[in-house]
DNA sequence: AAATTAATGTTATAAAGTTACCTTGTTAGC
DNA sequence: GCTAACAAGGTAACTTTATAACATTAATTT
């Protein structure tokens, strides 16, 4: 998505749109509602509302292995995109790799699959974090 | 892992895997609970704690986008699993790909990541449930 | 048999997500 | 301007999923 900036939201999505993009790494929905009840947010449902329509812009991405979500990056992705979790410091990155990508169709493909919602998502340690014994 | 028949199981492990095991699907925490009511189980934290050294043991795996678990497949898999997913029928496959694995290690390595718990989890239709268009 | 470790049992509670129902805004057609 | 139709919002109650805390029992090692 290239014009976020151009995408009208409506308050609530607003709300929950900002917060995400200034948090550094992806946020619970019920973290989402306290932060936000200071703007007058009230009950799990509004964010979990917010979500799914920001989701549906593809604005945001949902993480499967951690409850929480985090803002899309700005790539234009027509992939899927992959992201790259760190278990010591909770720094999220998203990749865009097609070759992957294309090994997912493949392995569906083989078996008369059709993917329609892929999902990556690589635990370990980053640069920073990484083993001890470096 | 080869000989699952040789594992020494703790009987509240040796009932948890051989729910998973009879189901032809992922199952929940709380399902495996009601199912096990019967041999006396009573407490959530009876099967998270079978299903958690299980899992150590790699015989059971969890999927973290439906919140259930399901039993190995046979294969002596050093790469990770890849879990192919119909959302209609609720059918599960394990598959193995290396290349796909590789991929996931460049990745990884390339931004100095160490990835050490790589969750893939394609949602979609399988052949049975596929495009009504076909 | 004592020590250690692994597994259990039970109650209460936390965290994540949904249902149901009703109200308010916005927009389009008249 | 009125109103029908629809999208978004508000609120309460509730379900589902997962853990914490604490006490007990079984198995294994020395």
């Amino acid at each position: 998505m290239r014009d976020k900036q151009h995408l009208k939201l409506s308050k609530n999505q607003a709300l929950v749109y900002e917060a995400l993009s200034q948090a550094s790494k992806p946020v619970g929905a019920y973290d989402l509602l306290d932060q936000l009840k200071a703007h007058g947010l009230k009950a799990p449902l509004q964010i979990y509302r917010a979500l799914e329509s920001l989701i549906e812009l593809k604005v945001v991405h949902r993480l499967e292995s951690l409850n929480a979500w985090t803002t899309c990056c700005d790539a234009d992705h027509d992939s899927a995109p992959i992201f790259v979790i760190c278990d010591d410091c909770g720094d999220v990155k998203e990749h865009i790799d097609t070759g992957l990508n294309r090994s997912i169709e493949k392995i569906s493909k083989r078996s008369g699959f059709t993917a329609e919602r892929p999902i990556v998502e690589i635990h370990g340690r980053c640069g920073d974090c990484s083993p001890k014994t470096n």
